[in-house]
DNA sequence: TAGATTGTTAATCGATTAACAATC
DNA sequence: TAGATTGTTAATCGATTAACAATC
């Protein structure tokens, strides 16, 4: 599809072109220059230009970037023109916090269900969406073709609840245990640690020197 | 303190010798070279001693690191040898969860209380700590010395309530509404979005060659 | 056409890796 | 002492920035 390997630095840059192009779509701004981008989004103007030329010409020289085409084509890139099956391992409350977020609806992550070891919890509804028991699970997610699980476990639990799933052909593992998930060969992952964050915040706090 | 600038990619790296490091110390374990911590944390050995080295000589030829000492040393380095208050703002499902964060409390991050301008959540308690009106933000920003907020709101919310609390002097946003928070010279900032984490899987669900 | 701005090559900068002398 | 492993310098690699010809 591509021509070369794109570096991991382009491809986590591709999200924020996409939500502030969405901006100045809302905002019913026809065209952009990457001068102009580079204003609005904080990256120089070359490196905007150098990020989208991995995937293509989408500019026109003396006239710049097409903000909708501009916007659709990074959604594209990104896999958003489609449709994905997910689930939610773990109903607490990070879980149940993700599966209020209709933005990952609306972008197109459908969730399914939700899966927890709680008695007292399945069978309840968030959103219309209901919380099955665990031993559930390796039917379900074959059965309703999930892609995408996000582990909202403790630590313990996280690594063998993603081999169940693994077994099953689940093709993504979006982690939020305090732990690094490690995957198969086809198997991509994403470990979100945001005490990593804090610790990052915590840092600059103290060493703000200017 | 340290000599020259660190980058920020060592930054954002000792978060995660800090989170192995304590794994190790909770199986026992002494000490361990730069070699053996490679392993485990998927670093090469040379890098993990370049990043020690910006901070100072915590290890010993021959023998290799002390780990409990390297471990409160990079805690040290992060900040986390003192407390801090924090408040949440906006208290709908992420708030929530946050609030509900216990580790976040262990290593120091003390959460004050959480504000909210929905009625019916004032009042209300998760863990003992109350939400408040919105309208008491100031008051007990400054009363209770809060050097620390995250911020829940929505994407509309999220700048103006950062500007009331830059007024009464937080020192560091934690932001995870869907918008790059500006903040003024010595206010540090850091925007979560998570969403951006589930394009990235999304992108390397689609592009997963070889 | 003239002006603007891209796409792309070349130059620079910074981060990672390799190598090895120092030393425990 | 001999072996192991750090701390640190030098080499390499990759990413960002600058420059400019191509072209709309």
């Amino acid at each position: 599809m591509q021509k070369n390997r794109i570096s991991m630095a382009v491809i986590r840059r591709l999200p924020k072109y996409h939500r502030y192009l969405k901006e100045l779509l809302e905002k019913d701004v026809k065209r952009i220059s990457s001068k102009e981008l580079s204003e609005i989004i904080g990256f120089t103007a070359s490196q905007i230009r150098q990020d989208l030329n991995n995937f293509g010409g989408f500019g026109q020289q003396g006239y710049g970037y097409n903000v909708e085409e501009l916007f659709y084509e990074i959604g594209k890139i990104l896999g958003l023109n489609r449709t994905y099956n997910t689930v939610i391992i773990g109903a607490g409350n990070l879980g149940q916090a993700l599966a209020n977020y209709v933005s990952f609806e609306k972008f197109g992550f459908a969730l399914k269900g939700l899966f927890d070891i709680n008695p007292k919890m399945i069978g309840l509804k968030i959103r219309d969406i209901e919380i099955y028991d665990m031993d559930e699970l390796e039917e379900f997610i074959i059965k309703n073709n999930i892609e995408i699980a996000y582990i909202c476990t403790n630590r313990e639990s996280a690594q063998v609840t993603a081999e169940r799933m693994m077994d099953c052909n689940i093709k993504a593992i979006w982690n939020f245990a305090p732990v690094d998930i490690k995957v198969r060969e086809g198997v991509v992952v994403e470990n979100v640690h945001l005490i990593e964050n804090l610790f990052t915040l915590s840092y600059f706090l103290n060493n703000n020197e200017e």
